[in-house]
DNA sequence: AACTGAAGCGGACTGTACCCCGCTTCTCAA
DNA sequence: TTGAGAAGCGGGGTACAGTCCGCTTCAGTT
Protein backbone atom coordinates (compact mmCIF):
# COMPACT_ATOMS: atom_id res chain seq x y z
CA UNK A 1 0.00 0.00 0.00
CA UNK A 2 1.24 3.03 -0.97
CA UNK A 3 1.56 5.83 1.57
CA UNK A 4 -0.81 8.76 1.63
CA UNK A 5 -0.03 11.89 1.97
CA UNK A 6 -1.43 13.48 4.85
CA UNK A 7 0.20 17.04 4.98
CA UNK A 8 -0.22 18.44 1.40
CA UNK A 9 3.54 19.63 1.92
CA UNK A 10 6.41 18.01 2.33
CA UNK A 11 8.76 19.35 5.00
CA UNK A 12 11.73 21.36 3.10
CA UNK A 13 14.82 19.08 3.42
CA UNK A 14 17.75 20.11 5.70
CA UNK A 15 19.66 21.22 3.34
CA UNK A 16 17.09 23.37 1.40
CA UNK A 17 16.21 24.64 4.69
CA UNK A 18 20.14 25.71 5.64
CA UNK A 19 20.34 27.45 2.44
CA UNK A 20 17.33 29.68 3.02
CA UNK A 21 18.38 30.79 6.49
CA UNK A 22 21.95 31.38 4.54
CA UNK A 23 20.10 33.59 1.76
CA UNK A 24 17.76 35.24 4.32
CA UNK A 25 20.67 36.14 6.33
CA UNK A 26 22.95 37.46 3.30
CA UNK A 27 19.76 39.57 1.70
CA UNK A 28 19.61 41.38 5.09
CA UNK A 29 23.18 42.57 5.06
CA UNK A 30 22.69 43.14 1.72
CA UNK A 31 19.55 45.91 1.92
CA UNK A 32 21.52 47.40 4.78
CA UNK A 33 24.49 47.67 3.18
CA UNK A 34 23.66 48.59 -0.74
CA UNK A 35 19.62 49.50 -0.68
CA UNK A 36 17.02 46.95 -1.71
CA UNK A 37 16.97 48.77 -5.10
CA UNK A 38 20.60 47.79 -5.38
CA UNK A 39 20.19 43.69 -4.62
CA UNK A 40 20.63 41.67 -7.61
CA UNK A 41 19.67 37.78 -7.63
CA UNK A 42 23.20 37.06 -8.71
CA UNK A 43 24.87 38.94 -6.49
CA UNK A 44 23.11 37.42 -3.97
CA UNK A 45 23.25 33.77 -5.46
CA UNK A 46 27.38 34.87 -5.52
CA UNK A 47 27.64 36.41 -2.03
CA UNK A 48 25.75 33.49 -0.39
CA UNK A 49 27.75 31.18 -2.46
CA UNK A 50 25.37 29.31 -3.84
CA UNK A 51 24.10 29.09 -7.43
CA UNK A 52 21.28 31.51 -8.87
CA UNK A 53 19.17 28.63 -9.70
CA UNK A 54 18.79 28.13 -6.06
CA UNK A 55 17.94 31.84 -5.17
CA UNK A 56 15.44 31.42 -7.87
CA UNK A 57 14.15 27.44 -6.08
CA UNK A 58 13.46 29.29 -2.43
CA UNK A 59 11.94 32.73 -3.73
CA UNK A 60 10.71 32.25 -6.92
CA UNK A 61 10.92 35.82 -7.91
CA UNK A 62 13.00 39.00 -6.91
CA UNK A 63 10.38 40.54 -4.92
CA UNK A 64 9.76 37.22 -3.13
CA UNK A 65 13.82 38.03 -1.67
CA UNK A 66 11.84 41.09 -0.13
CA UNK A 67 8.59 39.37 0.90
CA UNK A 68 10.76 37.12 3.25
CA UNK A 69 12.60 39.60 4.85
CA UNK A 70 9.60 41.10 5.32
CA UNK A 71 8.07 38.96 6.20
CA UNK A 72 10.02 38.01 9.57
CA UNK A 73 9.28 41.92 10.66
CA UNK A 74 5.71 40.80 10.00
CA UNK A 75 5.66 38.33 12.30
CA UNK A 76 6.79 40.22 15.25
CA UNK A 77 4.28 42.69 14.54
CA UNK A 78 1.11 40.18 14.65
CA UNK A 79 2.79 38.76 17.77
CA UNK A 80 1.91 42.34 19.03
CA UNK A 81 -1.57 42.03 17.63
CA UNK A 82 -2.64 38.49 18.98
CA UNK A 83 -0.99 38.24 22.48
CA UNK A 84 0.42 41.85 23.09
CA UNK A 85 -0.82 44.43 26.08
CA UNK A 86 -3.87 45.91 25.13
CA UNK A 87 -4.93 48.48 23.25
CA UNK A 88 -2.82 46.39 20.73
CA UNK A 89 -3.55 43.02 21.62
CA UNK A 90 -6.57 41.52 23.59
CA UNK A 91 -8.78 43.14 26.00
CA UNK A 92 -9.65 46.57 25.14
CA UNK A 93 -13.01 47.01 23.03
CA UNK A 94 -12.71 46.73 19.39
CA UNK A 95 -13.01 50.08 18.73
CA UNK A 96 -9.97 51.00 20.79
CA UNK A 97 -8.19 48.39 19.23
CA UNK A 98 -8.84 49.44 15.91
CA UNK A 99 -7.62 52.86 16.66
CA UNK A 100 -4.28 51.36 18.28
CA UNK A 101 -3.78 48.86 15.60
CA UNK A 102 -4.19 52.15 12.96
CA UNK A 103 -1.10 53.69 14.71
CA UNK A 104 1.03 50.70 15.25
CA UNK A 105 0.71 49.91 11.40
CA UNK A 106 1.07 52.90 10.25
CA UNK A 107 4.15 53.80 11.90
CA UNK A 108 5.33 49.97 11.49
CA UNK A 109 5.43 50.25 7.68
CA UNK A 110 7.10 53.91 7.97
CA UNK A 111 9.36 52.37 9.71
CA UNK A 112 10.03 49.58 6.79
CA UNK A 113 8.64 51.51 3.54
CA UNK A 114 11.37 50.01 1.48
CA UNK A 115 10.87 46.83 1.99
CA UNK A 116 7.27 47.08 1.94
CA UNK A 117 7.60 48.54 -1.51
CA UNK A 118 10.02 46.33 -2.86
CA UNK A 119 8.37 42.49 -1.60
CA UNK A 120 4.85 44.05 -3.50
CA UNK A 121 5.18 42.37 -7.03
CA UNK A 122 2.13 43.69 -9.33
CA UNK A 123 0.78 41.36 -11.36
CA UNK A 124 0.81 38.59 -8.21
CA UNK A 125 -1.42 40.90 -6.02
CA UNK A 126 -1.44 41.07 -2.00
CA UNK A 127 -3.07 37.34 -0.84
CA UNK A 128 -6.71 37.54 0.23
CA UNK A 129 -5.97 35.87 3.14
CA UNK A 130 -3.66 38.17 4.42
CA UNK A 131 -3.91 38.59 8.68
CA UNK A 132 -4.17 41.88 8.94
CA UNK A 133 -7.08 41.72 6.51
CA UNK A 134 -8.73 39.48 9.24
CA UNK A 135 -7.87 41.39 12.07
CA UNK A 136 -9.41 44.54 11.02
CA UNK A 137 -12.57 42.13 9.86
CA UNK A 138 -12.91 40.59 13.05
CA UNK A 139 -12.92 44.04 15.06
CA UNK A 140 -15.16 45.58 12.79
CA UNK A 141 -17.63 42.52 13.62
CA UNK A 142 -17.26 43.09 17.04
CA UNK A 143 -17.65 46.97 16.45
CA UNK A 144 -20.59 46.78 14.36
CA UNK A 145 -22.08 43.43 13.93
CA UNK A 146 -24.99 44.53 11.63
CA UNK A 147 -23.03 45.50 8.26
CA UNK A 148 -19.51 44.08 7.94
CA UNK A 149 -20.72 41.02 5.85
CA UNK A 150 -18.41 40.89 2.47
CA UNK A 151 -15.45 41.97 4.13
CA UNK A 152 -15.32 44.47 1.28
CA UNK A 153 -14.75 47.08 4.47
CA UNK A 154 -12.53 45.51 6.37
CA UNK A 155 -10.67 45.04 2.86
CA UNK A 156 -11.03 48.88 2.28
CA UNK A 157 -10.37 50.14 5.64
CA UNK A 158 -6.69 48.10 5.22
CA UNK A 159 -5.98 49.62 1.79
CA UNK A 160 -6.96 53.21 3.23
CA UNK A 161 -4.45 52.25 6.01
CA UNK A 162 -1.77 50.66 3.51
CA UNK A 163 -2.54 51.85 0.49
CA UNK A 164 -1.23 55.82 0.74
CA UNK A 165 2.59 54.73 2.45
CA UNK A 166 2.76 51.61 -0.35
CA UNK A 167 1.55 52.95 -3.16
CA UNK A 168 0.78 56.71 -3.08
CA UNK A 169 3.18 58.64 -0.79
CA UNK A 170 6.63 59.90 -2.05
CA UNK A 171 8.43 57.55 0.47
CA UNK A 172 11.25 60.37 1.80
CA UNK A 173 13.86 62.93 0.25
CA UNK A 174 12.20 66.46 -1.16
CA UNK A 175 9.28 67.95 -0.03
CA UNK A 176 7.31 67.15 3.24
CA UNK A 177 3.92 64.93 1.92
CA UNK A 178 2.16 63.98 4.64
CA UNK A 179 3.26 63.80 7.76
CA UNK A 180 2.60 60.23 9.85
CA UNK A 181 0.96 62.09 12.34
CA UNK A 182 -1.89 63.58 9.83
CA UNK A 183 -2.19 59.55 8.63
CA UNK A 184 -2.55 58.56 11.86
CA UNK A 185 -5.71 61.35 13.11
CA UNK A 186 -7.30 60.40 9.84
CA UNK A 187 -7.35 57.29 9.36
CA UNK A 188 -8.45 56.95 13.26
CA UNK A 189 -11.08 59.44 12.26
CA UNK A 190 -12.23 57.11 9.76
CA UNK A 191 -12.25 54.00 11.85
CA UNK A 192 -14.01 55.68 14.90
CA UNK A 193 -16.93 57.15 12.60
CA UNK A 194 -17.54 53.71 10.71
CA UNK A 195 -17.91 52.13 13.77
CA UNK A 196 -19.81 54.90 15.48
CA UNK A 197 -23.24 53.89 16.06
CA UNK A 198 -25.81 54.88 13.65
CA UNK A 199 -27.96 58.05 14.71
CA UNK A 200 -30.79 57.79 12.16
CA UNK A 201 -31.50 54.80 10.78
CA UNK A 202 -29.72 54.31 7.38
CA UNK A 203 -30.88 57.18 4.63
CA UNK A 204 -33.39 56.06 2.37
CA UNK A 205 -32.28 54.95 -0.77
CA UNK B 1 19.34 89.85 -25.11
CA UNK B 2 19.00 86.49 -24.59
CA UNK B 3 15.20 84.94 -24.91
CA UNK B 4 13.83 84.14 -21.38
CA UNK B 5 12.25 80.85 -20.97
CA UNK B 6 8.68 81.86 -19.87
CA UNK B 7 7.68 78.42 -19.78
CA UNK B 8 9.63 75.25 -17.93
CA UNK B 9 8.29 73.20 -20.86
CA UNK B 10 9.43 74.01 -24.19
CA UNK B 11 7.09 72.67 -26.80
CA UNK B 12 7.93 69.14 -28.06
CA UNK B 13 8.98 68.56 -31.79
CA UNK B 14 6.86 68.31 -34.92
CA UNK B 15 8.09 64.79 -35.83
CA UNK B 16 8.30 64.06 -31.68
CA UNK B 17 4.88 64.70 -31.15
CA UNK B 18 4.08 62.66 -34.63
CA UNK B 19 6.13 59.45 -33.30
CA UNK B 20 4.63 59.96 -29.94
CA UNK B 21 0.88 59.63 -31.36
CA UNK B 22 1.55 56.84 -33.81
CA UNK B 23 3.03 54.88 -30.92
CA UNK B 24 0.26 55.26 -28.62
CA UNK B 25 -1.79 54.19 -31.49
CA UNK B 26 0.43 51.27 -32.26
CA UNK B 27 0.64 50.38 -28.58
CA UNK B 28 -2.98 50.44 -27.92
CA UNK B 29 -3.60 47.70 -30.82
CA UNK B 30 -1.07 45.66 -29.70
CA UNK B 31 -2.55 45.64 -26.01
CA UNK B 32 -5.80 45.01 -27.28
CA UNK B 33 -4.25 42.25 -29.72
CA UNK B 34 -1.35 40.54 -26.92
CA UNK B 35 -2.60 41.60 -23.80
CA UNK B 36 -0.31 44.23 -21.89
CA UNK B 37 2.36 41.54 -20.58
CA UNK B 38 3.13 40.57 -24.03
CA UNK B 39 4.03 43.90 -24.85
CA UNK B 40 7.76 44.31 -25.35
CA UNK B 41 9.32 48.07 -26.28
CA UNK B 42 11.42 46.35 -28.77
CA UNK B 43 8.32 44.94 -30.32
CA UNK B 44 6.68 47.86 -29.99
CA UNK B 45 9.45 49.90 -31.70
CA UNK B 46 9.67 47.36 -34.30
CA UNK B 47 5.68 47.27 -34.81
CA UNK B 48 5.99 51.20 -35.26
CA UNK B 49 9.03 51.32 -37.23
CA UNK B 50 11.01 53.01 -35.24
CA UNK B 51 14.13 52.51 -32.97
CA UNK B 52 13.65 51.61 -29.66
CA UNK B 53 15.67 54.59 -28.33
CA UNK B 54 12.68 56.65 -29.19
CA UNK B 55 10.26 54.85 -27.62
CA UNK B 56 12.16 55.39 -24.12
CA UNK B 57 12.58 58.63 -25.12
CA UNK B 58 8.97 59.18 -25.39
CA UNK B 59 8.25 57.00 -22.59
CA UNK B 60 11.17 56.85 -20.09
CA UNK B 61 10.02 53.72 -18.68
CA UNK B 62 7.43 50.43 -19.98
CA UNK B 63 5.00 50.97 -17.57
CA UNK B 64 5.11 54.99 -19.14
CA UNK B 65 3.74 53.52 -22.26
CA UNK B 66 0.43 51.95 -20.33
CA UNK B 67 0.56 55.15 -18.33
CA UNK B 68 0.14 56.91 -21.62
CA UNK B 69 -2.80 55.03 -22.73
CA UNK B 70 -4.79 54.73 -19.26
CA UNK B 71 -4.24 58.73 -19.08
CA UNK B 72 -6.31 59.10 -21.80
CA UNK B 73 -8.72 56.93 -20.33
CA UNK B 74 -8.64 58.88 -17.49
CA UNK B 75 -9.23 62.35 -19.46
CA UNK B 76 -12.59 61.12 -20.43
CA UNK B 77 -13.40 60.08 -16.88
CA UNK B 78 -12.29 63.27 -15.49
CA UNK B 79 -14.45 65.05 -17.99
CA UNK B 80 -17.67 62.91 -16.78
CA UNK B 81 -16.15 64.78 -12.74
CA UNK B 82 -16.21 68.49 -14.49
CA UNK B 83 -18.69 68.79 -17.05
CA UNK B 84 -20.89 66.01 -16.60
CA UNK B 85 -24.18 65.65 -15.64
CA UNK B 86 -25.33 65.14 -11.61
CA UNK B 87 -24.57 63.61 -9.36
CA UNK B 88 -21.42 62.75 -11.08
CA UNK B 89 -20.68 66.14 -12.42
CA UNK B 90 -21.61 69.79 -10.39
CA UNK B 91 -24.93 70.70 -9.20
CA UNK B 92 -25.80 67.69 -6.99
CA UNK B 93 -25.00 68.14 -2.87
CA UNK B 94 -21.70 67.03 -2.04
CA UNK B 95 -22.40 63.76 -0.41
CA UNK B 96 -24.40 62.32 -3.36
CA UNK B 97 -21.55 63.35 -5.80
CA UNK B 98 -18.93 61.57 -3.34
CA UNK B 99 -21.48 58.36 -3.74
CA UNK B 100 -21.92 58.57 -7.23
CA UNK B 101 -18.33 59.34 -7.72
CA UNK B 102 -17.46 55.33 -5.72
CA UNK B 103 -19.49 54.22 -7.63
CA UNK B 104 -18.00 55.63 -11.22
CA UNK B 105 -14.35 55.07 -9.89
CA UNK B 106 -14.83 51.58 -9.00
CA UNK B 107 -16.21 50.76 -12.19
CA UNK B 108 -14.17 52.65 -14.09
CA UNK B 109 -10.61 50.76 -12.75
CA UNK B 110 -12.92 47.47 -12.94
CA UNK B 111 -13.42 47.84 -16.18
CA UNK B 112 -9.39 49.24 -17.04
CA UNK B 113 -7.74 46.74 -14.75
CA UNK B 114 -4.87 45.31 -16.99
CA UNK B 115 -3.73 49.12 -17.80
CA UNK B 116 -4.33 50.52 -14.75
CA UNK B 117 -2.28 47.91 -13.14
CA UNK B 118 0.57 47.83 -15.99
CA UNK B 119 0.82 51.74 -15.43
CA UNK B 120 1.77 51.32 -11.90
CA UNK B 121 5.37 51.64 -11.45
CA UNK B 122 7.06 50.88 -7.91
CA UNK B 123 9.57 53.28 -7.01
CA UNK B 124 7.52 55.96 -8.98
CA UNK B 125 4.44 56.44 -7.13
CA UNK B 126 1.72 57.74 -8.42
CA UNK B 127 1.76 61.81 -8.32
CA UNK B 128 0.71 63.10 -5.19
CA UNK B 129 -1.57 65.89 -7.00
CA UNK B 130 -3.82 63.88 -8.60
CA UNK B 131 -7.15 64.59 -10.13
CA UNK B 132 -9.08 62.19 -7.73
CA UNK B 133 -7.41 63.15 -4.98
CA UNK B 134 -8.30 66.49 -5.44
CA UNK B 135 -12.05 65.88 -6.39
CA UNK B 136 -12.47 64.33 -3.16
CA UNK B 137 -10.68 66.26 -0.90
CA UNK B 138 -12.87 69.45 -2.62
CA UNK B 139 -15.98 67.34 -1.92
CA UNK B 140 -15.19 65.97 1.72
CA UNK B 141 -14.68 69.98 2.29
CA UNK B 142 -17.90 70.94 1.17
CA UNK B 143 -19.36 68.06 3.12
CA UNK B 144 -17.64 68.50 6.32
CA UNK B 145 -15.55 71.58 6.57
CA UNK B 146 -14.26 70.95 9.82
CA UNK B 147 -11.95 68.57 9.42
CA UNK B 148 -10.01 67.25 6.81
CA UNK B 149 -8.01 70.10 6.73
CA UNK B 150 -4.22 67.62 5.77
CA UNK B 151 -5.92 65.97 2.81
CA UNK B 152 -4.90 62.64 4.44
CA UNK B 153 -8.29 61.50 4.68
CA UNK B 154 -8.93 62.35 0.69
CA UNK B 155 -6.15 60.06 0.47
CA UNK B 156 -6.97 57.79 2.46
CA UNK B 157 -10.69 57.21 1.01
CA UNK B 158 -9.02 57.27 -2.77
CA UNK B 159 -6.84 54.82 -1.51
CA UNK B 160 -9.74 52.54 -0.47
CA UNK B 161 -11.05 52.88 -3.38
CA UNK B 162 -8.62 52.17 -5.98
CA UNK B 163 -6.09 50.16 -3.46
CA UNK B 164 -8.56 46.86 -3.66
CA UNK B 165 -8.27 46.93 -7.51
CA UNK B 166 -4.63 48.25 -7.70
CA UNK B 167 -3.19 45.90 -5.02
CA UNK B 168 -5.17 43.72 -3.38
CA UNK B 169 -7.20 42.16 -5.68
CA UNK B 170 -7.24 38.78 -7.91
CA UNK B 171 -8.11 40.42 -11.44
CA UNK B 172 -10.03 38.49 -12.86
CA UNK B 173 -10.21 34.31 -13.33
CA UNK B 174 -10.53 31.86 -10.24
CA UNK B 175 -12.28 32.31 -7.57
CA UNK B 176 -14.90 34.90 -7.17
CA UNK B 177 -13.03 37.14 -5.07
CA UNK B 178 -15.26 40.19 -4.12
CA UNK B 179 -17.84 41.34 -6.47
CA UNK B 180 -17.75 45.11 -7.69
CA UNK B 181 -21.04 45.74 -5.89
CA UNK B 182 -19.86 44.52 -2.52
CA UNK B 183 -16.97 47.00 -3.40
CA UNK B 184 -19.59 49.70 -4.13
CA UNK B 185 -21.89 49.83 -1.83
CA UNK B 186 -19.04 49.48 1.20
CA UNK B 187 -17.25 52.22 0.13
CA UNK B 188 -20.43 54.30 -0.16
CA UNK B 189 -21.13 53.35 3.60
CA UNK B 190 -17.65 54.69 3.99
CA UNK B 191 -18.10 57.64 2.66
CA UNK B 192 -21.94 58.51 4.48
CA UNK B 193 -20.37 57.61 7.53
CA UNK B 194 -17.66 59.73 7.09
CA UNK B 195 -19.87 62.70 6.39
CA UNK B 196 -22.49 61.84 8.02
CA UNK B 197 -23.11 64.93 11.24
CA UNK B 198 -21.30 63.35 13.79
CA UNK B 199 -24.30 63.07 16.88
CA UNK B 200 -22.23 63.92 19.93
CA UNK B 201 -19.30 66.00 19.48
CA UNK B 202 -15.67 64.44 19.02
CA UNK B 203 -14.67 62.04 21.84
CA UNK B 204 -12.49 63.53 24.11
CA UNK B 205 -9.25 62.30 24.36
C1' DA C 1 25.28 -0.44 4.43
C1' DA C 2 23.40 -0.08 -0.04
C1' DC C 3 19.53 1.37 -2.76
C1' DT C 4 16.35 4.55 -4.87
C1' DG C 5 13.35 8.05 -5.99
C1' DA C 6 12.60 12.66 -4.87
C1' DA C 7 14.34 17.11 -3.87
C1' DG C 8 17.75 20.27 -4.51
C1' DC C 9 21.58 22.47 -7.01
C1' DG C 10 24.36 25.17 -10.43
C1' DG C 11 25.22 27.87 -14.08
C1' DA C 12 24.75 28.41 -19.00
C1' DC C 13 21.03 30.41 -21.72
C1' DT C 14 17.22 33.52 -23.09
C1' DG C 15 14.42 37.55 -23.30
C1' DT C 16 13.87 42.11 -22.37
C1' DA C 17 14.16 46.79 -20.02
C1' DC C 18 16.99 50.47 -20.23
C1' DC C 19 21.56 53.21 -21.55
C1' DC C 20 24.60 55.57 -24.68
C1' DC C 21 26.28 58.36 -28.17
C1' DG C 22 27.32 59.51 -32.95
C1' DC C 23 24.32 60.96 -36.57
C1' DT C 24 20.06 63.27 -38.50
C1' DT C 25 16.31 66.40 -38.53
C1' DC C 26 13.90 70.19 -36.99
C1' DT C 27 13.22 75.16 -35.76
C1' DC C 28 14.04 79.70 -35.73
C1' DA C 29 16.32 83.84 -36.44
C1' DA C 30 19.02 86.64 -39.30
C1' DT D 1 17.59 80.85 -47.64
C1' DT D 2 20.77 79.49 -44.82
C1' DG D 3 23.36 78.51 -40.67
C1' DA D 4 23.61 76.95 -35.95
C1' DG D 5 22.20 74.85 -32.03
C1' DA D 6 18.91 72.09 -29.90
C1' DA D 7 16.02 68.17 -30.02
C1' DG D 8 15.21 63.85 -31.65
C1' DC D 9 16.58 59.31 -33.57
C1' DG D 10 18.50 54.56 -34.04
C1' DG D 11 20.17 50.44 -32.81
C1' DG D 12 24.04 48.08 -30.74
C1' DG D 13 25.52 47.30 -25.87
C1' DT D 14 24.74 46.10 -20.94
C1' DA D 15 22.77 44.19 -16.94
C1' DC D 16 19.56 41.63 -14.86
C1' DA D 17 15.24 38.49 -14.02
C1' DG D 18 13.82 34.24 -14.73
C1' DT D 19 14.15 29.26 -17.16
C1' DC D 20 16.05 24.72 -18.03
C1' DC D 21 18.06 20.47 -17.45
C1' DG D 22 21.71 17.23 -16.35
C1' DC D 23 24.14 16.23 -12.15
C1' DT D 24 24.38 15.78 -6.94
C1' DT D 25 22.69 15.13 -2.37
C1' DC D 26 19.41 13.78 0.83
C1' DA D 27 16.31 10.71 3.55
C1' DG D 28 13.74 7.17 4.12
C1' DT D 29 13.60 1.68 3.09
C1' DT D 30 15.21 -2.87 3.01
Amino acid sequence: MEPVALSWHREERADAARNRAHLVEVAREMVAELGADRVTMDGLAERAGLGKGTVFRRFGTRSGIFHALFDEEEKHFQRQLISGPPPLGPGAPPVERLLAFGRARIEFLVSHTTLARAALDIGRPVPGRSPMLFHVQVLLAEARPDDAKSGALALQLVAALEGPILLYLQSEDDEPGFEVDDLVASWQLLARRVTAPTAAPPARR
